[in-house]
DNA sequence: GCCGCGTACTGTATCGATACAGAAACTGGA
DNA sequence: TCCAGTTTCTGTATCGATACAGTACGCGGC
């Protein structure tokens, strides 16, 4: 009686309960559904009314998925948790560009956030989808083998680069470069750094010279490479360059870094910040102090997200969403070049000039 | 021989293949993942072993999803794109909210946007989801059908209320009710309201009275019958009330709001808008045309997000993530009365006073 | 030595659909 | 009239796993 559709008392409505109760084939309830070029338009009709009387669903997203081998999605990985990913405009622009290139094509959006704790990544491991993006992961995380595990196609954005996968980012290193020789050129000579996260361990605070040896984030590395290189070319001791941490990428955070960085003494005259969103925190812990900008101290963001033309911030612009766009296409269409690097530009604001 | 899992060309690796592999049966390989209590510690660690050796990629997510009936993700839709969703900053708060639900419960959380055009809404047919939380949806919307068809639990976040589905929400009526009395009370008479679109068209513009009576989203209506409530208490002609209409929800559309209201000539005294954005947007036109802000026009905006407070708006409280919250409870384990109006408050700050 | 019982593993049926090959009915041209 | 060529529908095999019942075996107690 299995085979038997008809449905039994609590049972569910299948493509054979249809079948049967019109007496056609299973097969031929699949097609009107998935390939109405098979059978007549008065056919169809006749199955569609039956299913809607009967309730019956539509085919079984799972079901279908595993006959066809698609599962009609792609996954986001994301490290923080999701409350914060959606608190960073960096983060929202590049959500935004994946949004915008998976929704024409019909394809889904799972979003695969990773706590700190989460060691197993077992939401990968059951994920399912055709493919994944990895949005911003430190070397070695543990969701880099479960993806890899998974055998699908994979792009990473940002980081890590280490992974010989398919990559879409920007010269961190000579973007960080560009943005620190722009307040070196204006004269300045006690720089001071506030960084994005060096680890994945929530540390909040200075980043010493062996912390940021031991980096994990390879972006927040290359940075740190790029400011060094400036420094060295400028006659900057890099030593001497106070340097602090902040995670996660919001305003908060950038508060409490330009808090630590502006009540040195010696003040630093310029701080060079890794996000827009710190650069904001930092610009605001500068008005705590009744400190003016440029004057007193020069800022300088990165990212160039929305408000930062509103804030009238110096900034490196790259587009989240370009980004998105091209890590999309590849997973869609398996189109593009691998590994592309995008391009950034320093953009001159109102809140950096030389020092007093 | 299709039975035999032994991995041919470009074949797949499966549960069988490793079984064939270790002379165990599929049952026990399988135990070795979900069922770790089934089998010995020393099998199981032989079992991954090989597993990792012939690449075998773990349970086929579709597969299990089949066999358990359970797809381990909720849908969540939207209107507007996503694009568009992540710029709004109340639904970026509910977004936090759900993602703080379902990530710790290692439920997925799959995006499904809706624009405009699409009247077929399948994604949200072969979606494989274990229920839908509904997100600002208007009456009527084809997604609802389709929705309901999946028969799986659902339920609706702000809109719509008649769908007689389990709901979440606020009682919009008295929380503008409540704004527009606000003004009143201060000695307002010439007030004018900036809606949130009323109907899913894409309307940017006045709103007349036939517009207005034609709404068909729930919460947006509600919201102006509060309006006309309490100009009715107020004596005040409800018929010369300005309402111009915004869509989406985000700070240009405000600013043309704004520019639309305030171009009026009488001026309004007072704005009350049913968004924070676009309150923004309405405070931006303002100082465009030099006004102050309460002196020469009071602002209200409604939702309370964080921008309000450092832009010292006055404003309705709600809370997103609240709403978020609530319905992530009621889909994950089914928990919770089925419908919840939860609180709303006035915000009296520095944008609103008496007028001139 | 036999029974009872728990642990470790196996075998078969099944989840709900789609692919593909084939049968049946219909079409049109020589 | 007959046959090739379509069009329309059917039947069976299969996607890759899990549920559940059953077998085999080890071990303590009377």
């Amino acid at each position: 009686m299995p085979k038997d559709g008809e449905r039994g008392a609590g049972g569910r409505v299948t493509l054979q309960t249809l079948a049967d109760h019109l007496g056609v084939s299973r097969t031929t309830v699949s097609n009107a559904y998935s390939r109405p070029d098979q059978l007549t338009a008065k056919l169809r009709r006749r199955i569609l009314k039956a299913a809607e009387e009967l309730g019956y669903p539509g085919p079984h997203p799972a079901a279908r998925s595993l006959r066809r081998g698609r599962a009609g999605a792609i996954g986001l990985v994301l490290t923080e948790t999701l409350p914060y990913a959606f608190g960073d405009p960096y983060a929202v622009n590049f959500l935004q560009g994946i949004a915008a290139a998976t929704e024409p094509a019909g394809v889904g959006l799972l979003l695969l956030p990773l706590s700190r704790e989460d060691t197993t990544a077992e939401a990968i491991t059951g994920a399912a989808v055709d493919g994944f993006c990895l949005f911003s992961l430190p070397d070695g995380h543990p969701a880099l083998t479960a993806v890899l595990r998974r055998r699908l196609p994979v792009i990473v954005v940002d980081e890590p680069r280490s992974a010989g996968l398919p990559y879409v980012g920007i010269d961190d290193r000579a973007a960080f470069r560009s943005a620190t020789e722009h307040v070196l050129d204006l004269g300045h000579r006690r720089i001071a750094v506030a960084a994005y996260r060096v680890r994945f361990d929530g540390h909040d605070g200075w980043a010493d010279s062996a912390r940021q040896a031991g980096a994990t984030f390879p972006a927040t590395r290359e940075r740190l490479a790029g400011a060094r290189e400036a420094c060295g070319r400028a006659g900057v001791d890099w030593g001497s360059v106070p340097v602090t941490e902040s995670a996660p990428n919001e305003h908060e955070s950038g508060l409490r870094a330009g808090r630590r960085l502006l009540g040195l003494d010696p003040r630093p005259t310029a701080i060079v910040a890794m996000s827009d969103v710190l650069a904001f925190g930092v610009l605001e812990a500068a008005r705590e102090l009744g400190l003016r900008v440029p004057e007193n101290v020069s800022v300088v963001g990165f990212d160039d997200v929305a408000a930062a033309a509103a804030a009238d911030l110096t900034t490196i612009r790259q587009s989240g969403k370009e980004k998105a766009a091209t890590a999309a296409r590849y997973l869609l269409i398996g189109e593009g070049p691998e590994s592309v690097l995008l391009p950034h530009e320093l953009v001159v604001r109102g809140s950096t000039g030389p020092p007093a």
